[in-house]
DNA sequence: CATGAATGAGCTTTCATTCAT
DNA sequence: TATGAATGAAAGCTCATTCAT
């Protein structure tokens, strides 16, 4: 997971670095707007170039591949998400209070940058490939923040101890995407970060009549 | 082809006229072995063509093309869990018990059919085209049995009425997803027919510490 | 030339050989309409099979290839035209008035089936393979018949003595030619029957004002 | 594709842009070439860009399809061929004169480049699409140009006032062609260019035995 | 760094033809 | 004779990637 977590800084770096001309972050919005439009399959190099406002091959100057465009997407937003997240959270300590606060960004970020929402949610769900790199890099990073804040709510006694907090996380996860995804495929008809309260609510208590 | 794209199609339902000729299912059946081996898109209809033990063109008298393959697979393994969970929840009265058959077809026929569960949790997912077509046809179905279980519940006094069933439903579904998407990419490290009482105790009875 | 001759007379009786159920004539027509409604190269066998109201196969029973389809139709047709033209033409003596019976029976025949008109003014042209066979069988015995016409003429004091008649009879079906063309693409606006006349009044006396 | 489209098309216009690369002409030689060989519909795109010594990508940079290719041959020659006609006319008063340098250099022009005449007499023809664009753009300016000589000739007194000078464009035309079409498929027994004079021989004065 | 013309491998789909029934 | 399901070769076109300028 260390290794992993350098990877995904060192792409954050690497957009400080090049952002002096700001094209890799033009290219990287550009693939971001175009992938989320047509789809990662259908989308050409050359429409990101032109959405960029560069030719072709700089796109080739900035990126090793189509694929790694989809990948540096990825890291990069997952990295920026990862790295407030942790700084917003620093100063909490009620573990609910902390779940809340992590819900409510990991909706927020989504609502307020639709296009990566839509590569997040559909886009990047296409292959085994990306999918196992997916689920052992960023991914592992979230659901850890996730389980220590859930056995952190153990040891404080708000949660059951005798969960398996990294199943719970999982479990809590696919909730919150679940949300996205419809979402993004409901055309915005409602507004995603009010529901990450009831999301919650229901993780907190369950659907049980005799409690809540 | 219209006509004999209609026998295909009309050939999902009646099991006699399936086997009359096995190549429609066969077909579908090699087809979700290659794609979940290769990925959809890095897979040929050749391959597929050569998986079915039929020449290229005859998968084109079948399907009308390599994307109606893929839909096509859906359509037809959700038709059947559907068809089949709806048989088996008919003599059941109450309303968790329910939830418990569902979620364990539910992962039990991903287990059954490895090739069909990558299909559904890692293919079908590649594009907004087919993910909104999803979530407007079967998926409605899936959600509508939950949800429809959810306020039996209800009415029964198992489950919280103030709660908004359809968005539980949804709550549910990820969270079963979630795992079924895991249980997929880490090769097959754990059952995933045994997660199903976990992830139901956690949607009755939530986190929190005072009760369960 | 006696051979090509026969050649023709032979699909003529083979059309009454076969004619009995009609099967062959009715593909040869069903032919004629399809690649003239979609052009040869676009039409699929199958249609004409659809339109003939036989098998896919049936068609292979009668003709050996769809290119042998495309000469058939040639073959028929041009064989009964020059059968009826000898026969018209006995009769009469004076050679403007056997072209001028000649080229009306030309335009009539176009006129009158029009789908057999636009295979033989467009279809036919497609390929310097079926053109140079073309050239040196059928129409080879129309220009011969032409020929013979204007030799008479020059005999009988007609036609000027010291113009080449194998010339004259390519330079006359020429003009002929193009009219008919023309007629095909100008979709019918104007009769093709009633332009015969004006050619031969060309033919015959050319455009130079100190005669006609 | 489109800006490298106009790019080529404007190329056919201005001779300076063309030769800045070559390409365009070379691929379009080449495919005069090939088609003239093998006919259009057997000749593979790859066939062409082999001639042409390029990729097959490059051929798309240039043309469309491979049926622009047929078409821009078509285009180009023609525009080429009516461009100098009309500077050679220009000096011409002899209405006679300018009929027999227009059919000499038509003649010429066929027998200059053999591969283009092959294309225009045969491949040419092979749809109803293409005869009716071709007879309604470019050919409709080389009839125009023959029936404003011949208008000019009847009121120069030259020609019978009573002939309708389009019909006449026509006539003359299809003898023309004719020609051509018979020169093309006799693999150049004979020169086409010395057939000029004879056939306007006819035009002008007809076959009749009382003039000439 | 930037360009964009050129490359060429690769794949879906069509359809003339066959042949078992 | 007639059928029509099955075949499988064949090719037009795309587009990610490269590289000379």
């Amino acid at each position: 997971m260390q290794t992993k977590r350098k990877a995904a800084v060192r792409s954050v770096e690497l957009t400080e670095e090049k952002s002096r001309n700001g094209k890799f972050e033009a290219i990287l919005r550009a693939a971001a707007q175009v992938f989320a439009q047509s789809g990662y399959f259908n989308a050409k190099v050359a429409d990101v170039a032109r959405a960029a406002g560069v030719a072709d091959g700089t796109v080739y100057l900035y990126f090793k591949s189509k694929d790694d465009l989809l990948t540096s997407i990825f890291n990069w937003a997952m990295g920026q998400f990862l790295e407030r997240v942790r700084a917003e959270l620093t100063g909490l300590s009620d573990a609910k209070e902390k779940l809340r606060r992590f819900a409510n960004m990991h909706f927020a970020l989504l609502e307020e940058e639709r296009d990566i929402a839509i590569v997040f949610q559909i886009e990047l769900r296409h292959s085994t490939k990306f999918m196992e790199q997916f689920s052992t890099t960023h991914l592992a990073s979230y659901l850890q923040m996730l389980r220590e804040i859930i056995e952190e709510g153990q040891r404080s006694g708000s949660f059951r101890t005798q969960l398996n907090a990294k199943f719970a996380a999982k479990f809590l996860f696919g909730a919150l995407d679940e949300m996205a995804t419809n979402w993004v495929l409901s055309h915005r008809q409602h507004s995603l970060t009010e529901l990450a309260e009831p999301v919650l609510d229901l993780f907190f208590h369950g659907v049980n009549a005799n409690h809540a």
